[in-house]
DNA sequence: CAAAACACCGATTGTTAATCGGTATTTTAT
DNA sequence: ATAAAATACCGATTAACAATCGGTGTTTTG
């Protein structure tokens, strides 16, 4: 087991800007939403590090400043998030997914429902298959 | 939009203690799990406060004592919790539900298929409906 | 009434994100 | 080559919370 994710928001809020652009340094970062938040550009910095240290970001020096990019991609940070949240129940697992799901598809899309019923179809088919 | 949603891993121990049993005081829970955790009886009650104040318990004074009972269901708090997780994410909250079920459908039991089939379906149903 | 069982309150510890400033170091422009 | 600018790096602080207890006062109960 990783250790325990845990994001805050201004981490998350860093992840979702680099996934957008596949790379990003600190100083592009503070330009981006520094500003809105009245945020120093250290504390962007130590953002950038924290996610480093917990290996969701990678980094390059390029010339003397860090060029940082995505070592996971949304999806599966997300379903790390998800397994954080719930992995703490005795209860299998799939029973917190089902209800979670559950509430979603109330306002679930037709698109996202077929994507759901495509998934579902394909994971039968992959274990009929072993 | 409720407060946000955090659990720890005493809280979610003592949930689902009550959960199991449908209804606890203090002293009960200490004897079920305060032994394993050598954890004091005071413990638990703040534990319980907690969950109280957060509205996930239900109490009742039975003689001078509190007797608590579960304010919402395991799926319900589930679902919370997945969606405190998925919540910060600008990215449509059902791009990170698909990725947990990705993940999850490469050990998802057929049962665990079959019952998200059928929410898919009823989903599905509900909305034609609307 | 006395003892036991609790609630209630307040205090402490530990963790972690967010935040920043100051200093050392590396670039870059003059 | 130097000075100025851009960064990294380090350490400190604050704030939020869960976990944890002990002590004091109150309500039951024997």
């Amino acid at each position: 087991m990783s250790a325990p994710l845990k994001l805050g928001d201004l981490e998350v809020a860093t992840l979702e800007a680099i996934w957008s652009r596949g790379e990003a340094d600190a100083h592009a970062l503070h330009k981006r939403f520094g500003a809105s938040r009245g945020i120093s550009l250290s504390t962007v910095q130590s953002t950038l590090e924290r996610l480093y240290r917990k290996e969701l970001l990678t980094r390059e020096k390029v010339s003397h400043a860090y060029v940082y990019a995505p070592a996971e991609s949304r999806e599966t940070v997300m379903a790390r998030l998800v397994d954080e949240a719930l992995g703490r129940f005795s209860a299998r697992k799939t029973d917190g997914l089902l209800a979670a799901f559950a509430g979603l598809t109330a306002t679930a899309t037709p698109e996202t429902l077929a994507a759901l019923e495509q998934l579902v179809a394909e994971a039968r088919k992959a274990q009929s298959a072993e």
